[in-house]
RNA sequence: GGUCUCGUAGCUCAGUUGGAUAGAGCAACAGCCUUCUAAGCUGUGGGUCGGGCGUUCGAAUCGCCCCGAGAUCACCA
């Protein structure tokens, strides 16, 4: 058991001993001692809610009980009461045998198995355009999660949901079929997605044109973006595919497949990958069918021009179309069928949508629209909902091509990794292949630690003009403590000394020392914390901590050229350990780590 | 307008189940490499935690009001 949990139970014990009053072990404050009073304390307990109880100063209430707490806790050394604040110090035999006892492989993962499966939704591209930062952030964020949860116990199915029909497909296959000229990723050498985006950009532009003629026309803007001729050509090449027209399929069939060997490559980049695919185009007819259904046992509502809704006006909300008049269906169709089919498969304990907080309606909506249905299942959704990736003039706008491409974006990362490796000299002995492979863990893990050290629900802002950077808190300074601890462990090796954590043998540790340990020991908990928030952002920031702190114990303390050998042999287990913590948690957060950079 | 989210140093972010003097990084300045990788370490300056009122022994954290920013309220996804 953690000593800080015995602490708190001993603390509830000592109440009831000494003023004869029970409290619950949830009402004990046990917090880290504050840094001011390291020398004085590892844990504090907090004094203040009990002075009601013991009728006495804080200060005399935190003497009897630090004196209960130090003749119960052997690991106890001293306590001291500073202004209601109950400083206990830990005895540094404790934090060196958690070295010596403690087995590492696999610390801080959880050993039993939880029972429930749980099903992450991460990704979901749309198959118009090409991938930019906001779907970066989408892919690490579930990629993460989903390992922080297997890391907790779970069963884990990561799943990706191919929004590869629509309206919006429409629209840039009917730009191809205007003005493309037969373009193909081959012809022009563009990566299919890259290429497919490019008419969706266009559709855009003309169709902005248009809508602006009818204006000029006289016509109110409302009605001119609903009769403008192009988002009319649009819509019957919906009806068109929807009603299984061949030459429109085949030219989904073609632009989509460009689309998604495009994806492939960036997800390929990322290091991003899914157990399972699901499209669009297959789960709509699924939820078009029980809409359907459900309209048959008059769940649902028919309006008189044919489309049909859900009546939610008894939640609260309003009602909401489910198919429109000529049959076609919507975001909301297909989301019910894939619902159902992701139930009826896995009967997952928890459905996770990694999905920006833009569509926190579209996931209220949906929930109740399930539950009207039926299915009580629909409490198991989860919305994990994240904040915007905004560039300096605000949102990025994929239909105006004001987007930080995730290619050219992961290239650039690429390319500073290799710039400041040269620049420091530490390229030398490389070869190619191990050169190319160190530019793109160094340039991927700025990139991806710099996203998902940011809080998941907070808008977070990129700035293009300003590169990513490559000092304090981020990927590469986490990388490059790793490469030095390894570094050490080589030297080590090289000179023939080893190390055993199981020989480990001292008596009194140097702050630095004891402090690394400390945190060392918080990674578990960081771990089951950061699974039951869904927040990478906290192994993040655990980490960054460990490593700020490690370096700290480098700089001050000589490892390998301490004449005592009881010594070395302590910091290099100390040292060894904190390297497979730092790799764990960075394997959390999909980050590699070098073992020379 | 309704609903929701956010507002912490010049910038980017931590800290929010209420606890000690609110922390990092970047940027600026000053130091530290004949000794385990200086992508590092140490130090200096920088804050009415948007504002006000309240609850509390104690508020960046909880409640109410106001100000500011954003999202959403589509027969887009």
């Amino acid at each position: 058991m953690l000593i800080e949990k015995i602490i708190a139970i001993k603390t509830a014990e000592a109440i009831c001993k000494l003023y004869s009053v029970e409290i619950g072990i949830d009402k004990v404050t046990v917090q880290k001692t504050v840094p001011v009073y390291r020398e004085k304390g590892d844990f504090t307990v907090v004094i203040f809610p009990f002075v009601k109880i013991s009728k006495k100063s804080p200060d005399q209430t935190g003497n009897e009980i630090g004196q209960y707490l130090k003749s119960e806790i052997p690991e106890i050394k001293s306590c001291h009461v500073v202004k209601g604040f109950l400083n206990l110090l830990i005895d540094d035999s404790y934090w060196s045998d958690f070295l010596r006892k403690t087995e590492f492989e696999n610390f801080g993962f959880s050993k039993e198995k939880k029972s429930g499966k749980i099903l992450i939704e991460y990704s979901s591209p749309n198959t118009n355009k090409p991938l930019h930062l906001g779907h970066i952030r989408n892919n690490l964020l579930g990629w993460s999660v989903a390992e922080i949860l297997k890391a907790n116990g779970y069963d884990v199915v990561k799943t990706n949901l191919v929004n590869n029909r629509g309206i919006h497909i429409c629209k840039s296959m009917l730009a191809y079929q205007k003005w493309g000229r037969g373009e193909t990723p081959e012809s022009t050498g563009m990566k299919g997605d890259q290429l497919v985006g490019k008419y969706y950009v266009i559709f855009e532009k003309h169709y902005k044109e248009e809508v602006k003629t009818l204006i000029d026309k006289g016509i109110t803007e409302e009605d001119a973006a609903k009769q403008a001729p192009l988002i009319n050509e649009a819509q019957e090449m919906l009806r068109k595919w929807e009603f299984g027209d061949r030459q429109i399929l085949n030219l989904w069939n073609t632009m989509n497949n460009w689309v998604y060997e495009g994806f492939d490559v960036t997800y390929k980049m990322l290091g991003i990958d899914f157990d399972q695919v699901q499209y669009e185009s297959d789960t709509y007819l699924h939820g078009k069918k029980i809409v359907e259904d459900e309209l048959k046992k008059k769940k649902l509502i028919k309006k008189a021009d044919g489309s049909v809704w859900a009546d939610l006006t008894a939640e609260g909300l309003d009602e909401k179309l489910l198919l429109r008049a000529d049959g076609t269906s919507v975001y909301m169709t297909q989301d019910i069928g894939t619902a159902q089919i992701r139930y009826d498969e896995h009967h997952p304990e928890k459905i996770i949508y990694v999905v920006g907080n833009e569509q926190n309606y579209h996931f209220d909506v949906l929930k109740l629209v399930l539950k009207k249905l039926g299915r009580t299942w629909s409490d198991s959704i989860f919305h994990l909902s994240y904040g915007m990736v905004e560039l300096p003039e605000g949102k990025m706008k994929s239909r105006e091509g004001k987007v930080v491409d995730a290619d050219d974006l992961i290239a650039e990362m690429k390319e500073t990794a290799q710039k400041t490796t040269e620049e420091l000299g530490k390229n030398e002995g490389n070869t190619k292949e191990e050169a190319e492979k160190l530019f793109r863990t160094i340039g991927l893990g700025a990139l991806k630690y710099f996203i998902l050290k940011v809080d998941p629900k907070k808008n977070m802002l990129f700035n293009p003009k300003e590169s990513i950077d490559f000092n304090g808190n981020t990927g590469p300074f986490i990388q490059y403590t790793h490469a030095r601890i390894c570094s050490v462990l080589r030297k080590a090796k090289e000179s023939g000394i080893t190390w055993d954590s199981g020989k480990i043998n001292i008596c009194e540790l140097l702050p630095k020392e004891k402090e690394v340990i400390k945190l060392i020991c918080e990674y578990p908990s960081v771990v089951k914390e950061a699974g039951e928030t869904y927040s990478p952002a906290l192994i993040a920031n655990y980490i960054y901590e460990l490593v700020k702190e490690y370096n700290g114990f480098y700089q001050e303390v000589p490892i390998l050229k301490d004449e005592n050998i009881d010594k070395v042999n302590f910091r290099l287990v100390l040292s060894e350990y904190t390297a497979s913590v730092i790799k764990s948690a960075m394997g959390l957060l999909g980050i590699d780590v070098p073992e020379r950079m």
